[in-house]
DNA sequence: TTTAGCACTCTTGTTATCTGACTGCTAACG
DNA sequence: CGTTAGCAGTCAGATAACAAGAGTGCTAAA
C-alpha cells in the first residue's frame, strides 16, 4: 500500500512528533533524519500522504501531524516492541521481586511501576476470581450475627467478604456450613457458582435454605466483585503539552474520575494480549483525543486484574508496549 | 477590634469574594448589599481593614480580596455554621441511611456525599483500629503455610490480615493459637499490642516463639495500618476560576495525587472536632493557596476514619462547616 | 523522478492605543 | 467629626496593527 519511502517518512513523522509535540515539517525531517532526499521530495510525499489521510494538517502552512489512521498505521505495521533498555529492565525485575502478602499487591506494584516508567497515568482494577478455581474457602463467626467467608483461590487469590444475618447462629452451625462448602466446591471453578449452581448447592447441601442463600448470594457477588480502581500518576499529564489548555486537561481528569467510566474501559478489550485504542477508535467521545492501552495481568492462565494507561493520541506506544511486554514476561515467573 | 461597621464590611467582602472569586469593589458593596452608607465611607472603611491586613489587593486601582487574617477571623468570628437547606439535610440522611457490610463503607459514602454537596475535592483515609478493642480475634488456615487473622472490635471494625510461614502449620496449632489469643486479648485495647504487650503475650502464652511471633507482628502492622486513601470528585477544581491557571492546577493535583502528604494532611489537626487550615496556617507550601478542613469520623468514641475537604483559600467555609456538622450528628446514629 | 527557488499563507509575538473599573484624596456637608 | 460627592490618577485587559518566521505548494530546471 505505501512504498518504502513513505513509510520511512511516516515513521519519521510520528516518531519526531511523539518526541516533540509540534507539526512536522519537511526542512526538519530532510535535516535531522537520514533519509537522504531533499525537503521537496519530502514535501510530495507529504501531499500524498495527507490525501491518503495518515496525516493531518493544523492549518495551510504549518507542518504535518498524524492522524488516527496514521497512529493506527504505525502501531500495526511499524512499530518496535523491543524499544526498552537495560536499567528499565531491571528496575522492573526489582519491583516485580518485593515480597507481597496479597496477589492484589503486585497488580499495584505493576501499576506504578509502569506509570513511574513511561511518565503517563495507569489505572488498574483487581481481577474477578471467575477464571480461578476454589482452594479453600473458610467460614469464620464474627460476633453473633456476622459471617465471613474467605475464599483462596488456586491462583492465590483471597476474596473475603462479609454476610449478615437476621437471627444468631451458632458455631456448630458455621462448622456445618465449612464441611457442606468445602465438600462440595473445593477444586470447582467459580465461574460455576452461580444461578445453577446455586440450585445444585441447595438441593444437595440439604441445608437450611435461609442460612445458605444469602452465603452463595454474597459469595457470588464476592468473585464477581472489583471494584477497587487503582490510579497511578494522575499529574503526570501535566508533563504534556496537549493538556496545557484547559479544555484537554478538564476532559482529561473527568475521565479518570469517573469511576463508572474507568472500569468500563478497562474491561473492554478482552480477547488480545495487549490491546490499543486510539482516540477516535474509542467508543467514547470523551477519549477521542486520548489514547488507552490495556492488558490482562494473567499469570498461568489465572487473571489477576487488568491494568491500563492513558495517555494523550500521542503516546510513545513503541516504549510503552516494549515496557508492557517485558512486564507480561517477568509477572508470569 | 473592629467596629460593627467594619465586621459587617469584612463579611460581606469575604462573602461576596467567595461567590464571584472577583475583587470586592467599594461601588458593588453599597449597591448589593445593605449597609447604608456611601461607598465612601466603605473605602475608608476599607483602606483601615487593608493596613490592619485583613485585606489585599491585587494592585492599585482594584477591588479588594481577603487576606488569610481575613478568612481566619471570618472563620472564628464571623462563621454561621446552620448554613444548610433542608434537602441538603434530606440527601445526608438519605445517604447515610445506605445498608453497608463494613463500617469502612460508611467514611466512603461520607466522603462522596461531602463532595457532591459541597463541590469540592474531599479525601479520606480509614481509621486505624488503635482506639478500639477487641471483641474477638479469629484465625484461618489458607492453605498450608498463610495464615489469615481476622479481627473484630468493639467499634464494629474487621480487619484482615495475612501471614506467611516458611513451614506448615496445622489445624492443631491454629486451633491452639486461636485459644491463646481470644483468652489473652479478647476485651483488651488494640493500642496495648505494641512491644510491652508482645513480650507479655511471648512470656504468658508460652507457645512456640517462631508462630506467635510474626503473628503479633502482623497484628500490629494491621492495627495501625490505614493506608486506603480515598478520594472523590478531583475533577472538582475545573469548575473553580483559581484554577484556570496552568501553574495552580497542576499543583492542586500534585499535591492530591502525592499519597504520603494527603495522608500525613489528613492525620494532622487532631484534638479538635473539625480543623481548618487556611493557605499560608498550613504547614506545607504547596498548599499555601488551597484550605483543607478535616474531622475525624467518630462514632461512640471509636475512630472509624478522617475526612477532609481540599480547596482553594476562597472556599465556602460556612457552607462546608454546616453540612460536616449536620454530617457528625448524623453518622452517630 | 528529484530538486532548487520563490511566492504565498498563516501563526505567533510585539507594540501601541483605548476603555472601563477602581481607588485615594480633597473639599463640602450635616 | 464622621460622612459623602466629585474628580484625578492608576492599572488590567481588550483590540488592532504590524513584523517576523516557519512552512507549504507550485513551477521549472536538472
Amino acid at each position: 500500500m505505501l512504498d518504502n519511502r513513505k513509510k520511512r517518512i511516516l515513521q519519521a513523522i510520528i516518531e519526531e512528533y511523539i518526541q516533540t509535540a509540534e507539526p512536522v515539517s519537511s526542512g526538519m525531517l530532510s535535516k535531522k533524519y537520514d533519509l537522504n532526499i531533499s525537503s521537496a521530495t519530502i514535501r510530495n510525499d507529504m501531499a500524498e500522504l495527507e490525501y491518503a489521510n495518515f496525516l493531518d494538517k493544523p492549518h495551510t502552512s504549518s507542518g504535518r501531524v498524524p492522524s488516527g489512521k496514521g497512529y493506527r498505521y504505525y502501531v500495526n505495521e511499524l512499530l518496535k516492541d523491543n524499544n526498552i533498555t537495560k536499567q528499565e529492565m531491571q528496575y522492573i525485575k526489582l519491583k516485580l521481586e518485593q515480597k507481597v502478602n496479597e496477589i492484589e499487591d503486585l497488580t499495584k506494584i505493576a501499576t506504578s511501576t509502569l506509570s513511574e516508567l513511561t511518565h503517563y497515568t495507569s489505572l488498574a482494577i483487581g481481577g474477578t476470581a471467575i477464571s480461578h478455581n476454589i482452594e479453600d474457602i473458610k467460614f469464620v463467626l464474627l460476633g453473633n450475627r456476622v459471617l465471613m467467608a474467605v475464599i483462596l483461590t488456586d491462583g492465590g487469590l483471597i476474596k473475603e467478604t462479609i454476610i449478615k444475618f437476621n437471627a444468631d447462629i451458632t458455631e456448630e452451625q458455621v462448622r456445618n456450613i465449612n464441611q457442606i462448602f468445602n465438600a462440595n466446591l473445593r477444586g470447582k471453578s467459580l465461574a460455576k457458582i452461580d444461578k445453577p449452581m446455586e440450585e445444585y448447592i441447595v438441593s444437595e447441601m440439604s441445608y437450611e435454605l435461609q442460612i445458605i442463600k444469602p452465603i452463595i448470594e454474597q459469595i457470588n457477588e464476592a468473585i464477581l466483585q472489583n471494584d477497587d480502581i487503582y490510579l497511578e500518576g494522575t499529574n503526570r499529564i501535566f508533563e504534556m503539552p496537549e493538556f496545557k489548555s484547559y479544555e484537554t486537561a478538564r476532559n482529561f481528569l473527568n475521565v479518570i474520575d469517573t469511576k463508572g467510566l474507568v472500569k468500563e474501559l478497562l474491561n473492554t478489550g478482552q480477547g488480545e494480549e495487549i490491546h490499543i485504542s486510539i482516540g477516535d477508535e474509542n467508543q467514547y467521545i470523551e477519549l477521542k483525543n486520548l489514547s488507552l492501552i490495556t492488558f490482562k495481568n494473567i499469570v498461568e492462565g489465572k487473571e489477576m486484574g487488568t491494568i491500563g494507561i492513558i495517555g494523550p493520541t500521542r503516546m510513545d506506544y513503541s516504549k510503552v508496549v516494549s515496557i508492557i511486554k517485558y512486564m507480561l514476561k517477568e509477572l508470569n515467573d
